[in-house]
DNA sequence: TCGGGATCATTCGGTACCGAACTATCGGAG
DNA sequence: CTCCGATAGTTCGGTACCGAATGATCCCGA
């Protein structure tokens, strides 16, 4: 296996660091598994709103917005923001923007008035129909170079990852109110 | 294989997703690929912010400039933000932040007033070596399940991501000033 | 030596994002 | 019917974050 530059600079840096950690045990496997998560989704995010979105005034949380509204149609906020894995109060301000550019709209529900449903305009029909197909062009350049079965395998593990992240272990009692897999 | 219930459900969005499309090909395998790294990556961030960080008052990114000061040594602010892969405008705000929080401290350059060196005061250094190691301690939970074999592969099959992400391919001329891996 | 382009960091305008506090509404117990 | 706990959404305070504009300093050529 031939070393890199970079694989030199990060053993200098393992070394730097057990230095000064002197004979504590510590998992670097782990370490840059999961700190390569973070690079790797910042670096593909900020790509991706310069380069695919921004010249459709999205961000990459509006976009996830209007992809999940064109998949599984019209909700409530609350089931918005589950499936966008995003806090009430962020969706709720991201919503707005939305709307303000004509993308979504709300409604009110009739029978139980705290409650308000989102929707897609046509404009955002338009939008998103358009736009996924040249979006999913951008994720498959993502990940060029890799075999059908890396991507399902990187899926794979990523999967392991987010449930372990998911809720706290000491959560009291099972959730069985977890949302389930695909929120984007 | 047994197909759990997230399974189910994945293929029913993929069902409406080829319905909203038509015989568009699509390139599933890179879609759930890269989507899922973005949810990992939130999911790990939360919770480690809510924790391990938060009671340290240090967010995700404050943690970050510590750890790459204190095993890389005080450095310019330039490099400090190519390492911490963010916008050098962020890094301007976050380190005003911790140096409020008295972790580390600017000086100016004698040589160039231009520029400014960041460094770890004591309480930054004796912060970081404390909190260090029960960090790793969370991405070993994080990473809990996978084995030393599949951390490596995940850690790689990233890397390959974040290259493809790293420069837009048509970047005039190849960019030697490409900052190399290991930043965190 | 002085002016102008290059190069640092910072500031600025705007969105996203979180968690906690708040508001409006619903639904049941008495 | 009326209060009161629960629930849905919004507001609020604060940080992070980006890209563009600004300001300070340096360096070089005339």
């Amino acid at each position: 296996m031939p070393t890199s530059p970079e694989d030199d600079r990060l053993l200098d840096a393992e070394r730097d660091i057990r230095a000064r950690l002197g004979d504590q045990p510590l998992d670097f496997d782990s370490l840059h598994a999961i700190s390569n998560i973070y690079r790797a989704a910042t670096a593909v995010r900020r790509r991706a709103e310069r380069e695919v979105l921004a010249e459709h005034s999205l961000s990459w949380g509006g976009f996830t917005i209007l992809w999940v509204l064109w998949v599984w149609g019209e909700m409530e906020t609350a089931r918005l923001a589950a499936e966008c894995d995003t806090a009430k109060g962020t969706l709720t301000g991201m919503v707005s923007t939305l709307e303000r550019q004509g993308l979504v709209a709300r409604e009110r529900v009739e029978s139980d008035r705290r409650r308000v449903t989102v929707a897609l305009t046509p404009a955002g029909l338009a939008l998103i129909t358009d736009l996924f197909p040249a979006f999913n062009d951008y994720e498959a350049e993502m990940a060029a170079g890799l075999t059908r079965a890396e991507k399902n395998e990187l899926a794979r593990l990523l999967r392991v990852v987010t449930r372990n992240a998911g809720e706290s272990p000491d959560a009291t009692a099972t959730t069985a109110a977890e949302s389930p897999e695909p929120r984007r």
